[in-house]
DNA sequence: CATCAGGGCCCTG
DNA sequence: CAGGGCCCTGAT
């Protein structure tokens, strides 16, 4: 067992997002799977961050609502945080969390509409975060690759467990993910002694591409989707479910939604239409039609509501689905 | 006990 | 472009 690194130092500074913003909707995913960098509790929440080759914990606390947001973050260091890392850290966080993005038009123009109508209602100012880098969310979703949502956890724990950093701050201990070099280091059958079976070799070929700083995630978020798609295909281990994933989640396209998986093809089919199997072009050409240049915007709130649903009160068709 | 499909992707023919 | 193989696990 290793020992966790505190975190000692903290800086405190409030965000205002730009209203409608939803902060539970917002910072906190109910469908995906739990790792130990994170963790929310009414209206808070925790989080650790690998950046500037160092670790951080960060504290997001809700303290505004929907239509006048404010949230306090709190990031903890090892050592007392420069103005200057200050500046970079939040303008990454507002990029990663969309604390400035604009989607009132989207909230006015779909309040009304049939399908949204509640979980607009419920959820206005929702919009689509991710707390990782794109190097961790390559990682994320190799590891969803034909697995069960069980497996997945199990082979997430066996890499932090033996490659994560632990920190301690607020009281709390998590884990940091490693860095890319650093697993670059691992041979392929100690990862598949963890358990990672055939994805051994893509964590490998990842690593070792971002150890050699093959990408520059800033660059890539200047794309356009077609550009960024033909990027991130080439990389090794990921294909079209994954990179339909990296553009909406990572890199925030509302409008990228052109490929859907067998479960998701079958919550949509329930939701949409109320029926067993519907054809996943009927589904896609239906949510085009309908929402636009908002689809997968639109797809998320939709999504997201349900498994919100599901954490609240059980949904049975659901829990079958998504096996745990 | 064996067999199979799972929150895909690569490689081959 | 279709289809087999891939790691491991729980379900059947």
């Amino acid at each position: 067992m290793s020992l966790a690194i505190g975190l000692a130092n903290k800086k405190s500074i409030m965000i205002t997002p730009t209203p409608p913003f939803n902060f539970e909707g917002t910072i906190y995913n109910p469908g995906h799977f739990p790792t130990p960098t994170e963790k929310y509790e009414d209206g808070i929440f925790w989080q650790t961050m690998r950046f500037l080759n160092e670790e951080f914990g960060l504290k997001f606390e809700n303290e505004g609502a929907t239509n006048n947001p404010e949230v306090k973050l709190t990031i903890y260091s090892k050592n007392k945080l420069t103005k200057e890392k200050l500046k970079i850290i939040t303008g990454e966080l507002n990029y990663r969390f969309e604390f400035n993005r604009d989607i009132s038009e989207f909230c006015e123009k779909f309040k009304n509409d049939k399908l949204l109508e509640l979980v607009l209602r419920r959820w206005k100012g929702m919009r689509i975060k991710c707390g990782y880098s794109l190097y961790e969310s390559l990682i994320i979703y190799i590891i969803l690759q034909n697995a069960t949502v069980r497996r997945t956890v199990q082979m997430s724990n066996n890499l932090f467990e033996n490659f994560g950093t632990k920190v301690k701050f607020d009281n709390k201990e998590f884990h940091v993910f490693w860095k890319s070099d650093q697993l670059n280091k691992v041979s392929e059958d100690k990862l598949r002694e963890l358990k990672l079976g055939y994805r051994a070799k893509s964590i490998k070929k990842v690593s070792e591409s971002f150890s050699k700083n093959e990408f520059n995630e800033i660059e890539l978020r200047k794309l356009s989707n077609e550009e960024l798609k033909k990027e991130l295909i080439q990389i090794y281990g990921i294909g079209p479910a994954s990179v339909w994933y990296l553009l909406f989640e990572v890199f925030h396209r509302y409008d990228a939604l052109d490929y859907i998986s067998p479960w998701e093809q079958k919550i949509y089919s329930k939701i949409l239409f109320d029926k067993e199997l519907a054809e996943s072009k009927k589904i896609l050409d239906f949510l085009n039609q309908k929402y636009g240049k908002y689809k997968m915007l639109a797809a998320h709130c939709l999504f997201t509501d349900l498994f919100w649903r599901h954490k609240k009160k059980k949904i049975n068709w659901l829990e079958k689905e998504i096996r745990l």
